[in-house]
DNA sequence: CAATGTTATATATCAAGTTATAGACTTATG
DNA sequence: CATAAGTCTATAACTTGATATATAACATTG
């Protein structure tokens, strides 16, 4: 059966990038499913921007993570409901809600960068190596290799690479 | 203001494929507005599918477009509503749903492939030319790009020099 | 050939993004 | 300094993807 958002190249490259997203989004989850995390793997770059940068008022937090506000007001509140982060008034500005990390979300975002992110990482490095050439190529070829070996099998023969 | 899915590279590749892929879908969408189109940038692949592959039943129609059937049960029911598509049942096999492009979708698509796709294709290769080397390389050049010119100035740009 | 299993589609529910807008607070100005 | 304008967050409504499951039609088999 034909591709056909392959076959269309450059006319549907947002489908199709939005598609390969999804379904690395997908994998990830079930990598992160067998290791009993609690929370969707589309919450994590929200806790690595507080681990990086440090506690930040919600409209900031959105802006480096490169999506709309009221997304991370949802985000924020899932992750307050688990006990995750916390947030506080700015004292300077009473409008800005200042979210940083709990101690839980502390000691998840640690253990992630000890024992989980590296193997995702290599994993999806793995899954790009060694390509070149032209962008509708290389999502060509992430596709097909997806295809042929999942992105957790990846993680699981990474983590033994790399220990 | 750093842009943390970026600095984390590999580790969320794809939040940030999709997220290029929203932008994208959403600035295609801006030039489909000023173009008077009724539809939906995000239902043009399936009228392409059909264009392309002839009448297919759901679950083909599904796998071509590499997205899930509930999708294009939810989608060929708009688009019947709007008049663009047909649905008929198989004759062979009475619970296939065969979808086709409707007379009005016909002319939709036969307008599109002259007036617009070109103008959009031709903007999104514009937005990716001369690109090469690493993947995440050429991912953020297509987000500066897109910052510093948005989708709907090349396709502008892009109309004057191929007519 | 009835019962069981399989397949195709529809429906329900969820997730995570969007835009538009309202409400609370801050800043600027006449 | 009161009011107007602006900014920050929350809420509502929508979009578009997903998974899980129900239903109906077909296929297989004891």
């Amino acid at each position: 059966m034909e591709d056909v958002l392959r076959s269309l190249g450059f006319l549907c490259l947002g489908s199709r990038m939005k598609r390969i997203g999804e379904q690395l989004q997908a994998d990830t989850q079930r990598v992160l499913d067998r290791l009993d995390m609690r929370i969707q793997s589309s919450q994590y770059p929200l806790l690595a921007a507080l681990d990086r940068l440090g506690p930040l008022p919600v409209g900031e937090l959105a802006q480096s993570l490169g999506v709309a506000q009221p997304g991370v007001t949802r985000s924020v509140a899932l992750l307050a409901e688990l006990g995750l982060v916390e947030v506080n008034p700015s004292e300077e500005d009473q409008r800005r809600r200042i979210v940083s990390l709990s101690r839980d979300g502390r000691r998840l975002v640690d253990q992630a960068k000890r024992d989980i992110w590296p193997g995702i990482e290599n994993a999806v490095a793995d899954l790009c190596a060694d390509l070149s050439g032209p962008l509708l190529g290389q999502l060509a070829a992430i596709e097909d290799r997806l295809a042929a070996t999942p992105l957790h099998r990846r993680a699981e023969n990474a983590r033994v690479v790399a220990p």
